[in-house]
DNA sequence: TCACTGCTAAACAGCC
DNA sequence: GGGCTGTTTAGCAGTG
């Protein structure tokens, strides 16, 4: 069998001479060409000439072509030893699978089961090439085959459109000589599909071609036995159901429909051609009519999952569709089936998949986290952070806090969720978790997470819980200088905001306010004004924006892979790069779990955006959070208005420029420089 | 490995 | 002298 395989792909190039130089075939011809030759045939037949004697040729050289290959069949079966009962063929041509849906499900091996071939570096490369012409062969034939349907039907439907123009013409026989010509062309493909499968099979089972359990794209399950996949079907009926549905109402009697699987050959009355709504596989009807398919029409225009807002949805389209009409005939038109769209329903089959093992994954993961901190939460720490002096008791309350299973439970925090990421974009999650372990970083700074929100979202859960704030002490500060009134403290306001505020700094006092005094003189954003009362201590928001968070200095690989998620954002791709981040991607991994509301991804990723804009933008330029993405990369912006408030709030905000220096004012006492240093 | 950043601890000075 | 305020330094740890 290999062997003809290569033959015929080798032979190829003949036939495409003779294609190109044959001008027009007949049916006969084209399709000996495609059996000797093995090439798609071009076939140009004028549908008005089309004779009942072409038809009957037709599929006696179809009929040939399935036995030839029925042979190869038989001998791989040979080659497989026994994969299935000789009589299995036998009993083939009494089951009944849709002509339809069998055409729809082109055996051949898709481009990831041929990676696959290809990885697992078993094959020769003259065990490839073979495989690779048997693959080969196997296609032009699928494509014949489907030719030759469409062609057939084609005719048949003229036929009957004649027959009726002509009057009411005796045509009980030529129905049965139809649905004769139908069943057997039907059992044809039958075996067709067949062959296919158990030239997979016998890849398989030499060890050529793994197939994961569950894979879609092989559907190896004997389709023989009627059991078709659900969505297979549906798709097919989407994809071919408005044209059928179309011909059906300009001829005011449906098409001849193959896969009504129960051709009642013996007794086939017009209708029992035309309507079979017995005939169903898997309990959906196959045959769709005219009333039906209008209805569906007006039920699918608002529910159709490939159209939606006037756009086609088909992945990678977006076609813009004025109504759904214009979006049938587009789906028919542009996503009909063939490679392409069969690929593509493959490749989305992937991703659904790909999708669906992620979601185990991460739930997976989920509970393995809560598990994880419950457990963690009853037991002693072994060695307590220096900043968390206090006491066991407390940190097993806060750490029991931190779990999202037990976050307080104290009258007073109502806000606190018990499963954060299940109640949405409400107040705290991870963040109590900060509690537990040296965490030293504060994700205001990281994740430019706007403080005044989070402060305000977790008002009451920072009130009672003693749970440390996931800003850093200068964060803090300046949030409590700018909610004063005047816009300035003394550093005993600053401490009574601070223990007001969390209950966490109302322990440790010696160290936060330690802390607090070392921040204050530390960073110069923060400015020391003698005052009549005494000193206060107000906020230099120019300088405050620039000690902003941590510059990457160029991640690469980072900004690339921000700027191509945004610049590719077709379903397809962001499903893929949804599927992608389970290999901790940071997009979604590191963001997802800093930020403190988790429950809103979509903050979770702009917030992660923004940080990683800034780092498009060398040299530390603006950081001002709340910004958007797209606006951070756009080259023409250098300088930009802070578009969050609760960020900029004040008379102290200024507009930020490019080219800050990322310096942190660390070096305080270096220099007395004016203010606006930077700004050139 | 290195630089940067944040936190903690501590020492010190000045003032009330 | 004690407490508060403010400054500075050092060390550690996390992160890129």
């Amino acid at each position: 069998m290999m062997q003809e395989s290569g033959t015929e792909t080798k032979s190829n190039g003949s036939a495409i001479q003779n294609g190109a130089s044959g001008g027009n075939h007949l049916l006969e011809c084209s399709l000996r060409e495609v059996r000797s030759n093995g090439e798609t045939p071009s076939v140009e037949i004028g549908a008005a000439d089309l004779a009942h004697l072409q038809q009957q040729q037709a599929l006696q050289v179809a009929r040939q072509l399935l036995l030839q290959q029925q042979q190869q069949q038989q001998q791989q079966q040979q080659q497989v030893s026994g994969l299935k009962s000789p009589k299995r063929n036998e009993k083939q041509p009494a089951l009944q699978v849709p002509v339809s849906v069998a055409m729809m499900t082109p055996q051949v091996i898709t481009p990831q089961q041929m990676q696959q071939i290809l990885q697992q570096q078993v094959l020769t490369p003259q065990q490839l090439q073979v495989l690779l012409q048997q693959q080969q062969a196997l296609m032009l034939q699928q494509q014949q085959l489907q030719e030759f349907y469409k062609k057939q039907q084609e005719q048949l439907q003229l036929q009957l459109l004649q027959q009726q123009h002509a009057g009411k013409q005796p045509k009980e026989p030529q129905q049965q000589q139809v649905a004769t010509q139908q069943l057997a062309f039907q059992q044809q493909l039958l075996q067709m599909q067949q062959l296919q499968q158990q030239h997979l099979l016998s890849l398989q089972r030499q060890g050529l071609l793994t197939i994961q359990p569950g894979q879609p794209t092989l559907p190896l399950q004997p389709l023989a036995q009627g059991m078709i996949p659900t969505e297979l079907q549906q798709l097919w009926k989407e994809v071919t159901g408005s044209h059928t549905a179309e011909e059906a109402a300009s001829n005011n009697h449906s098409s001849l429909d193959l896969s009504t699987t129960c051709v009642s050959s013996s007794a086939p009355s017009k209708t029992s051609l035309i309507i079979n709504p017995h005939a169903s596989t898997n309990g959906q009807l196959s045959v769709h009519t005219p009333k039906r398919e209008s209805l569906s029409h007006e039920e699918h225009s608002h529910s159709h999952p490939l159209y939606g807002h006037g756009v086609c949805k088909w992945p990678g389209c977006e076609a813009v569709c004025e109504d759904f009409q214009s979006f049938l005939k587009h789906l028919n038109s542009e996503h009909a089936l063939d490679d392409r769209s069969t690929a593509q329903c493959r490749v989305q089959m992937q991703v659904v998949q790909q999708l669906e093992l992620q979601l185990a994954k991460d739930k997976e993961r989920l509970q393995a986290m809560m598990t994880h901190l419950h457990v963690k939460s009853t037991e002693p720490k072994a060695a307590p952070q220096p900043l968390n002096l206090v006491s066991s008791v407390t940190l097993s309350k806060t750490a029991s806090e931190a779990s999202p299973q037990s976050l307080p439970h104290t009258p007073t925090t109502p806000t606190a969720p018990i499963t954060p990421v299940t109640q949405g974009p409400s107040v705290i999650t991870t963040t109590s978790m900060h509690n537990v372990g040296p965490i030293r970083r504060r994700y205001s700074d990281k994740y430019n997470v706007p403080i005044s929100s989070d402060i305000a979202q977790n008002q009451e859960f920072y009130k009672n819980a003693e749970v440390r704030p996931p800003f850093t002490y200068a964060s803090l500060i300046r949030q409590a200088i700018l909610e004063s009134p005047e816009k300035q403290l003394t550093l005993n306001e600053i401490y009574n905001w601070f223990t007001r505020m969390f209950a966490y700094f109302r322990r440790n006092a010696a160290t936060w306010k330690n802390a607090v005094r070392h921040n204050l003189s530390l960073h110069k954003c923060f400015v020391r004004v003698e005052n009549v009362k005494g000193a206060v201590w107000t906020v230099d928001e120019l300088e405050f924006q620039k000690r902003r968070p941590q510059k990457i200095s160029g991640n690469p690989s980072l900004i690339k892979n921000i700027q191509t998620s945004h610049t590719y954002c077709t379903p397809l791709n962001a499903a893929l790069q949804a599927s992608m981040a389970e290999n901790s991607i940071p997009l979604y991994t590191t963001a997802s779990m800093g930020n403190p509301t988790l429950g809103n991804l979509a903050t979770v990723m702009r917030e992660e955006l923004n940080g990683a804009m800034e780092h498009t933008n060398s040299n530390g330029s603006d950081s001002s959070p709340g910004r958007s993405p797209m606006q951070a990369m756009h080259p023409v912006h250098v300088k930009e208005e802070p578009l969050d408030p609760d960020e900029n709030e004040g008379p102290l905000s200024l507009v930020t420029t490019a080219n800050h220096s990322p310096d942190f004012d660390h070096d305080r006492d270096y220099e007395d420089e004016p203010v606006n240093e930077d700004i050139e």
